[in-house]
DNA sequence: AAGTTTACTAGAACGATTCTAATTTATTGA
DNA sequence: TCAATAAATTAGAATCGTTCTAGTAAACTT
């Protein structure tokens, strides 16, 4: 069932950002854009590479996981020291963070609503807004 | 002019959640809190500490800032990877994160107000809610 | 002061990430 | 099509912030 050129369409994107369309590229936009929106670290990400049988190392699953987020195809999140996620949505959205577990989930940009906002420092310029709601354990 | 017995405000302070007022947590305490609010990683107050000639090592400035943020006096800030800040204010506020230089700021609870917030998902409960307003740059 | 508990320390270990230099792959343009 | 060139990938080493270890010292209790 697969199309006859499966990459075709994520060829055109990765060119249209300057990055050349590699098998190992190819194959982690792939990994990254099937299955909704996630949010993986690096390591779950080469994990996942191994497990589809993709051989890629794990320093150009950082290049390209920092190549993609540079061109705006994911953005980046860190909530807890030591480990980075990438999130495949990069719409205008906010997130759960679940301190037990380490997960991230998201919430739709219009089930938060910022009725006020500083503006920028002078000299700076809005970069975006991250609005974290950590929640926690359940039992209790 | 330094009162005849400086510390004694402190060491009640920690004796009330649990921690022995030792030489390295009093004088680590005492830098965290000089100077108003503050955003300040392990190596940073490591290094104060040295400049102050407070002999202290680097583990211990860890462990410290560790015990003072589980008792509440600190609260952890992590916004990019590889770096996590403690910040002396631990009332209700939330931050503006200036991109190219990785410096925090406080911005007081009330010039930010969120209007609109999803309920935490079913055996959760709210831990709290972190606004970092991401800034960069100016001149452009 | 003696005994007990807790904290401190230097240095080793660790895990995530980045770097390096050599190899491979993609693109360009004869 | 086939070099020539530029860019990407790789394994492994290096780096960085942080945590661990086990031995020593300091703080509390009696």
């Amino acid at each position: 069932m697969a199309p006859a050129r499966p990459y075709s369409a994520l060829i055109e994107r990765l060119k249209a950002v300057g990055l050349r369309p590699t098998r190992q590229r190819l194959a982690l936009a792939r990994l990254l854009h099937e299955g909704g929106n996630r949010h993986l670290s690096a390591e779950q990400l080469h994990e996942e590479a191994r497990a589809a049988k993709v051989r890629v190392s794990l320093a150009t699953v950082y290049n390209a996981l920092h190549q993609f987020t540079a061109a705006g195809l994911l953005r980046e999140i860190v909530v807890e020291p030591g480990c980075s996620y990438f999130d495949t949505n990069v719409e205008d959205h906010h997130h759960f963070y679940y301190e037990d577990s380490g997960r991230l989930e998201d919430i739709p940009g219009e089930e938060v609503r910022l009725a006020r906002l500083p503006k920028p420092p002078k000299g700076t310029r809005l970069s975006r807004v991250d609005v974290i709601i950590r929640v926690s354990g359940g039992r209790g």
